[in-house]
DNA sequence: CGTGATCCTGACCAACTGGTCAATATTTTG
DNA sequence: CAAAATATTGACCAGTTGGTCAGGATCACG
């Protein structure tokens, strides 16, 4: 059953609001065991038993934090359909998830730390909708490949190869601007690349 | 100039060298803060006192790791050489990477989780040795475009694609293995998917 | 075999962590 | 505006953590 919409109040909606951005900040940044509750609390401007006021524990900041990130995670890819373009299709998919990473690093990161360590708090997910999720859209990608609408390809590595091609730019940014020095923009200069890789694999 | 060799024992070698497997696990599992000297103690066999009679702190063994880390990483990307065919040798520096994912997949995450959390012990590497190293593998992969050997493309982002593609295997080991189930081989299968990947980006 | 160097440990410590709670301040609402 | 509901806090606690240290065990070697 669906959580029922608890009603909150005004400083609630607010001040949960502020604790969620505040965790999410120090989640990405340090991973979950070095973030404390007393930096999410100076981070949101509170105090330590005001933001476990609002939350029961440091796990369910994180918790909250992921199943949101997760259904915003995957709406990209559950727009890929069986009408339309393959190619533009995929592309648009790859485009889209670059995008996010541009405008979610924090979002990528949290994510990325998680599945690093095991995904101990996500891996019923990953092997329960995520993997029905990537079932379903593989087999899509296969028929387009069968019926000589793109090249023949393992529908799967294609989709772990969009995956860690975008994120890649959020999750080792540091790396990335390091390697590339000032005065380049990563992810204006990897949208046409991954354009002209994605179009290559692709070609039929 | 280079550290003097050390004259170790034969119980200081074997012990240092138990502590940093040890620790390697540990830290690529959970990373710097969520490893304690104690489970490192511990999975090394050892006192936590004693840990600490061969490295003066946590930080300390952290960071010998990291250094060992770097040489063996960067490796085979120095062994790209202006002679010899191009496709062959930029196939192979992708084969390459992906056995040290699949072989060394602790290396891969501990490495990981250090560039997640902003590279704090290592971005001077990363603008320095790596960026120089970049940079000059970059200019010969270009100066092949130029002379149509292989298809044009920004050589910094190439180079990024093949560590996204291949350290994925590694750092997402728990979310790809979720998705494929049971009965696949990720690297079996991720082989031919980047041989064929590359050799379509890379055709003149 | 003995003696100096190396190795190992239990006991300890100060700082920090997640979390509690009773008391107080502020809002909301009848 | 008064009382009830909600929000906030300082003080506190028990467990954990990185690290120390004095003393004892073990080893290498003349």
């Amino acid at each position: 059953m669906p959580e029922a919409p608890r009603r909150q109040s005004r400083i609630q909606k607010k001040n949960r609001e502020t604790i969620l951005t505040a965790a999410l900040q120090e989640f990405a940044a340090q991973g979950y065991a070095g973030t404390t509750i007393d930096r999410i609390a100076e981070t949101a401007g509170l105090s330590k038993p005001n933001v476990l006021y609002y939350f029961p524990s440091k796990e369910a900041i994180h918790r909250e934090l992921l199943e949101a990130l997760l259904d915003m995670w995957l709406a990209p890819l559950r727009e890929i359909r069986a009408d339309g373009d393959p190619l533009d299709q995929i592309l648009a998919y790859a485009r889209r998830k670059l995008e996010m990473s541009r405008d979610y690093p924090r979002e990528s990161r949290l994510f990325a730390n998680e599945v690093l360590q095991g995904a101990p708090r996500l891996s019923p997910i990953l092997g329960g909708a995520l993997r029905e999720l990537v079932e379903d859209k593989a087999a899509l990608i296969e028929t387009w490949a069968e019926q000589g609408r793109i090249a023949r390809l393992d529908a799967r590595h294609l989709l772990f190869s969009i995956w860690a091609l975008t994120q890649h730019y959020a999750d080792f940014e540091v790396q990335v601007r390091a390697v590339l020095g000032q005065g380049h923009d990563p992810y204006a200069e990897a949208e046409p690349f991954l354009d002209q890789l994605y179009r290559r694999l692709l070609a039929p």
